[in-house]
DNA sequence: CGTTTTCTTGAGGACGTTCAACCTATGTGG
DNA sequence: CCACATAGGTTGAACGTCCTCAAGAAAACG
């Protein structure tokens, strides 16, 4: 997704407030602490959101109380679409982060940019289903890794974790001790090193891809 | 999900061809024998199916040669949404099926009938998802034989499942024997009863639900 | 009626979970 | 500055669920 470059390059306005971002009116940069709530469950759905800076993670709680992290959102990323009128998802910053919102209308859809936004995002949702549809927990770890090292810009095979253990379990569909187990195969296995629990280099991204894809 | 009578309360052109749904032009009906492939994976994306008649499957096969069933769908339903501009998955008749088709361009994401169908189809992925991600083997199961049950339409709490059980355990992330042996379960807990292989009766909708929701 | 496909059922094993202990890092207050 | 508390992470052992492999039963088909 190239959302990303043209955000930026979206003309300044005087101190950073509303902008327009392809001929939609974006709110000013509103600034999240860590772990605080962006949107809750049933709160009313229709705004999208746009990552300025830092992660996001968006989840969903089921009836028995099982959490489903649906997604981590880094800067240039947008979440928020529901289908709904009322949200079934929450969003929290994992870490220091800015937002901006703008408002969808049905109308907007006709937008070129919305749709890819929107396509974009089945896209993520679709890649999802097929990790938890027929991978196991060490290619959930795989794919998670080389996903998350993808998209956080140039650092080249370093990348950071802002997101806890749990977090990731929620998110593949395991417990946390079975992602902790799977990072230290993958790093037996010498696909990739972990600098302390919160960072990961890739050491052999053809290898994690082939195990993940 | 109502298109279904909307869709039929279309305008009776002659013969049952070229009518017209909320604007959009529809081709004929397009008739499928059982097993035969409706697009294949690969294909050019664009074309939306309805489902007139019969059952479709929509699936999707890993570069590991893993095949996840991403949906089933009966008259009335709305199949074909895909991402890019070609195809990902691939759709077979289960039994001989009827469809009808337009295409979609990006100015009718602005009908909101349309709209209507991709979000509904956003909502149908996020529940797989939430199953496939929190939920185990008599769980999935429960709330897969719900599921069909709910939509095809008011024919009581007797349904029949045009699908093996091989498709069935692809679509939920077992194998066929786990899913034969939970419907067993189930039946051995007086919440649904097996008419053969291919016909279930629900007995206990609610704890059903219970259960997979 | 035999052939093929699908479904069921059993036994054994692998993978992931559960439970528990311990370790590490971070932050707080004395 | 250190003692302690807290949250997150690692590791081990035991268990359970689901998978694998295999055989047999039941439908579907020609």
């Amino acid at each position: 997704m190239f959302i990303h470059r043209e955000f930026h390059s979206s003309q300044a306005g005087a101190a950073g407030h509303p902008r327009f971002f392809e001929g939609i009116r974006l709110s000013a940069t509103a600034r999240h602490r860590e772990k605080e709530l962006i949107y809750a469950q049933g709160d009313e759905a229709g705004d999208i959101y746009i990552v300025e800076f830092g992660c996001v993670r968006v989840s969903r709680i089921t009836l028995e109380g099982r959490r489903l992290v649906t997604g981590f959102y880094f800067a240039g990323e947008v979440f928020g679409f529901e289908t709904g009128t009322e949200r079934q998802c929450y969003a929290e910053a994992l870490e220091y982060s800015g937002t901006r919102t703008f408002h969808l209308e049905g109308r907007d859809l006709a937008n070129p940019r919305i749709a890819e936004m929107l396509f974009d995002h089945l896209e993520s949702i679709h890649q999802h289903l097929l990790i938890l549809g027929t991978q196991n927990a060490i290619e959930r770890v795989a794919a998670f890794l080389v996903g998350i090292a993808d998209r956080r810009g140039v650092d080249g095979p370093r990348a950071r974790l802002p997101m806890s253990r749990c977090d990731i379990a929620d998110h593949l569909g395991l417990t946390l001790e079975t992602v902790s187990r799977a990072m230290h195969r993958l790093q037996a296995l010498k696909l990739i090193r972990l600098v302390g629990a919160r960072e990961i280099v890739l050491l052999d991204r053809d290898a994690l891809i082939d195990l993940g894809a």
